[in-house]
DNA sequence: TTGTAAGCGTTATCAG
DNA sequence: CTGATAACGCTTACAA
């Protein structure tokens, strides 16, 4: 069925009348070969539609240049944007990438990693925080530090010591602790924090939220952290049925979550900002489907991506000296659920 | 650097004291190995933690059990969704995913497939209807069908006739048809009909609703045919500069345009669904945002990907007598934009 | 500058 | 049931 014969580096050798060496030089553009031969080498390859084989080029070079991405999921906005962005960059520098959406188990993240691994990919990155432990130490970053001996592994937005692993992340902490700030500074007395995981950008988010509390002379109700589902309606109930809640603010560690805020705000007949304001995070276009329209943290995903993929280049490029950890900072977009100064 | 010499199977070999054959036999469980022989090499496959490197297995199979996925954009929440579940599925079946974004430009889109296809990907899916050609038939489907003749191409949500060429698509005629019809008996007079795009299946909307208004005795409007950007601010913005346009009713083939105009609505304070009724499609996400929820189109993204995946696990499997092409009905899912019997 | 030939690590075909 | 060996198609010393 698709056994038809693919000529190879032997036919266009034959045909050009050189070697497979000379054939294999002009392929990989070596200079070393004379313009005249080459010419007869490429004019017997356009001819022909010779591509080489990859399996072979792969078992000589122990390399395909493929980068193997894993994200948690690729339905999450927040995943297949960044996979966008890391896909498309990649592409234009030579790199293929090859997919694959663990869930959010231990287990899975490492069999996912391991089947990665085996395909010999030329590099690895994790696609969030999930995959840098998270606040129950008791599951550890050992399986990335094990893939890392095999190829660079690149962290998106979390961060692992460790030898050949390079994470790049927002500043979640400064966005949550500047975010608490504004609404203590705006006169909010209760805000409520909403958050879906216990990863470490969910971390760092909190202890932005906690430190802003401290630093701005508020104390602490453990109430007011809520551990939810990143879904509209789980949060629009939630709050719904929790009558004996009380929280004149709302921020949340991802939009959807927010979102929920506000179909609770109105059905409650509370104005925003006024009654409540309400900031949620990713800034995805969830923000601008909702009235009024969400103010969000924007964590300037594409930079993230840019930084990693140009310090994977750099790094399969043989430059030794890259730094292992790199921030971006995030910015607020305020729309109609907030009116800070 | 990465050079740490990987055991092969001769190592396996000689540790358990058989031939490479045998390894090889074990491996891909041949049921032709005493048990007693089998278990001494899986001693040392276990002990040296081998695994047989992909590149060898590639060349002598010419496979790696790898699909080629081919979305336009990946942070389309429709693509993203739809290569989701592909993902899980294909990844159960034992298969690998390389993912390519092409971009919405024929020249990239034949660039891809090439790129793809010189991987010696097993199969091809093409995610969405902008591969299956466009109103303006100048540009054709030739490069998919170049495609398939040197594997079998899938294409999600679009219909190209051709060998070895394996369709399946949801019934957005019959879905637009049936949307159209219902507006129109509950008493819309002006549907405006937001699309897009001229893919196939943009067309096969556009076309339930021509037939629609026809079978309804209604003569058609061209005017209320708008073709537009898919995002939620062009819309609205059209839309409240655009006021001869009268209408009490739209149409939109992607959720995000329908949300355009409940903001349009609601800045000029129309009631919804009264004044105005509102259907978008896709189901996605963003129709949960909103107040009114949107009222939106099913297109049962995840039926549709099974059926695809079933029918490519079944022809790499070898199996020939495989339809061609299927189709999987829609449903409209109710919200508060719309309130038909 | 070009050619020769070994090597990459499997699988598959034959013999035994 | 097992072993020897050719074959897969490319890269790259090493020779010329």
């Amino acid at each position: 069925m698709n056994d038809k014969k693919n000529i190879n580096i032997y036919d266009i050798a034959k045909i050009s009348g050189v070697s497979t060496a000379t054939v294999s030089r002009v392929m990989n553009n070596s200079p070393k070969v004379t313009e005249k031969t080459k010419a007869k080498v490429m004019a017997a390859i356009e001819q022909c539609g010779y591509t080489p084989n990859i399996f072979a080029q792969g078992l000589g070079l122990n390399s395909m240049h493929t980068i193997g991405i894993l994200v948690p999921s690729i339905a999450d906005l927040y995943m297949s944007n960044a996979v966008a962005h890391i896909e498309d960059i990649l592409h234009n520098a030579g790199y293929d990438c090859i997919l694959h959406c663990s869930g959010y188990s231990a287990k899975q993240k490492e069999t996912h990693i391991q089947l990665l691994l085996n395909k010999k990919i030329d590099a690895l990155i994790l696609v969030g925080s999930t995959y840098a432990g998270s606040e129950d130490t008791t599951h550890n970053t050992d399986y990335i530090k094990q893939a890392a001996k095999r190829v660079p592994v690149f962290i998106i937005n979390g961060l692992v010591n460790g030898d050949n692993i390079y994470c790049t992340a927002s500043n979640d902490y400064q966005a949550a602790y500047d975010v608490t700030s504004a609404l203590i500074r705006d006169g909010r007395e209760q805000i409520l924090f909403l958050t879906d995981s216990k990863s470490y950008s969910a971390n760092q988010k909190k202890n932005g939220y906690l430190d802003a509390l401290r630093n701005e002379g508020k104390t602490l109700d453990e109430s007011k952290i809520i551990h939810t589902v990143n879904s509209v309606y789980t949060v629009k109930d939630m709050l719904t049925e929790n009558e004996q809640l009380s929280f004149d603010s709302i921020f949340a560690t991802d939009d959807a979550m927010a979102i929920g805020a506000i179909k609770y705000a109105i059905s409650k007949n509370l104005h925003m900002p006024n009654d409540l304001a309400i900031v949620g995070y990713n800034n995805s276009t969830l923000c601008v489907c909702s009235e009024p329209e969400l103010s969000s943290v924007d964590n300037k995903i594409e930079q993230v991506c840019q930084d990693t993929c140009n310090r994977l280049i750099e790094i399969l490029q043989g430059n030794t000296d890259i730094p292992n950890q790199s921030i971006i900072n995030c910015s607020l977009i305020q729309r109609g659920t907030t009116n800070f100064e």
